[in-house]
DNA sequence: ATTATCTATAGATCTATAGATAATGC
DNA sequence: ATTATCTATAGATCTATAGATAATGC
């Protein structure tokens, strides 16, 4: 863990103080530091997401960022810490609609609501997406451990919210975890897979917007009691 | 196209005899063709759909297949030249399931076939998938033609018949096209995303078996008039 | 004769570092 | 003094080819 921090002098910035041993060259990072690492987790997810892990260059993410290669491993200790760094910070934007599934809320709603969140997401943020859906693709080689740790509970807490719906007859009852897959798969294919979307659709947008409605309608009908 | 072939001894291999000119060094393949062929797609499907096109190399395809990589080159133009053929191959296959849903069958029932079909593939053939998965989610760079010639007019028919269908009151009226797509983000989702669904899963077989009744679960209730 | 395979290596591409220099903040 | 940036390049990795040799089919 030490050895991925040393020769960053900034390392201080997205951790908790109980995180580490905290080290006298401590510092808080300054405004340029700041906005040249912001400007290089843009221009590498923007590469990353298109290319893929191995097909990414630091070359492209340099050119793209508008720095030298040699700068951006000043800010990074190399690719693959680039690569951690943008998916830790996506899990946590992605997984913040799930976190607000409301167990107070009315069921159908909430439920529906996480899907048109998501669907939104899919359009706003192709980007996440598809980084995201690499990782998983490849089977998640630099993410499992964070699946497990950040994911899972957040996933079997939210099953059961879900179960106790069903239980009490305010949801047709089906299994929690494979409607939640459903969700994801329906919602993120409109990102992971807009190239063949964009083909079948004959670049409509007006195909693209009647996803809202289809998928109301297919949750609508499956959770109804 | 006839670039691609040159210095190809046993390029007739896939093609029909109306494909292109034909020319004097055109013959069959012998055994041994055929044979070390299918072993270099089967290593290539294998690091492929691992590593993606990219983070795939052919050391890694040789290793597999059993052969030194020159004598890979022997048999294929480059490594492009094995993905694009792996592509090809398999579009076929992804496709039958869709080619046999039958206008004149019970409609509720030739869906239902068809999404346990595709949930079946994605079980039974999950490298393909994420072979697949992975060329579509970097804007299909290698295979955006063969979606337009290949995919597109079946998606356009199978979506007819279903409008058709649906039109004579025998199926609920969605968008036929949002449809389709939902039923293969639903069913691919179990190859694509296996790494995460073995972790929220916890590696639980049974919890699996569930997706099909899901599944059935899902579309009946969208489609019942 | 033709087909198949191997060793050795050229040439391109990529990550990362060395080492010098410029800019910035006390 | 410290932080930020650049040029030049080392070193690793990869695709592809050259050229020689072995195996196979008339």
């Amino acid at each position: 863990m030490l050895g991925l921090l040393k020769a960053l002098p900034f390392f201080a910035a997205g951790r908790e103080p109980e995180d580490l041993l905290t080290v006298s060259t401590d510092r808080k990072p300054s405004r340029i530091q700041m906005r040249n690492r912001r400007r290089i987790l843009d221009a590498a997810l923007e590469v990353f997401s298109q290319h893929g892990y191995r097909g990414a260059t630091l070359d492209q993410i340099a050119e793209s960022a508008g720095l030298s290669k040699p700068n951006i491993l000043y800010y990074f200790e190399g690719k693959e810490e680039i690569h951690i760094t943008l998916l830790n910070q996506l899990m946590e934007t992605w997984l913040d609609p799930l976190v607000t599934l409301d167990p107070q809320g009315d069921p159908l709603t909430e439920i529906l609501n996480y899907v048109h969140r998501k669907l939104d997401m899919a359009h706003e943020f192709p980007r996440e997406s598809r980084l995201f859906a690499g990782e998983i693709l490849q089977g998640a080689p630099r993410m499992a451990p964070h699946l497990q740790a950040g994911l899972q509970p957040l996933f079997d807490e939210k099953c059961d919210v879900i179960q106790k719906w069903m239980d009490a007859g305010h949801l047709n009852s089906v299994d929690p975890r494979h409607l939640i897959f459903s969700i994801w798969a329906t919602t993120q294919h409109y990102a992971d897979f807009a190239a063949q979307v964009r083909v079948l659709l004959h670049d409509d947008p007006g195909a693209q917007a009647g996803a809202a409605e289809y998928l109301t309608a297919l949750f609508t009908r499956l959770l109804k009691p």
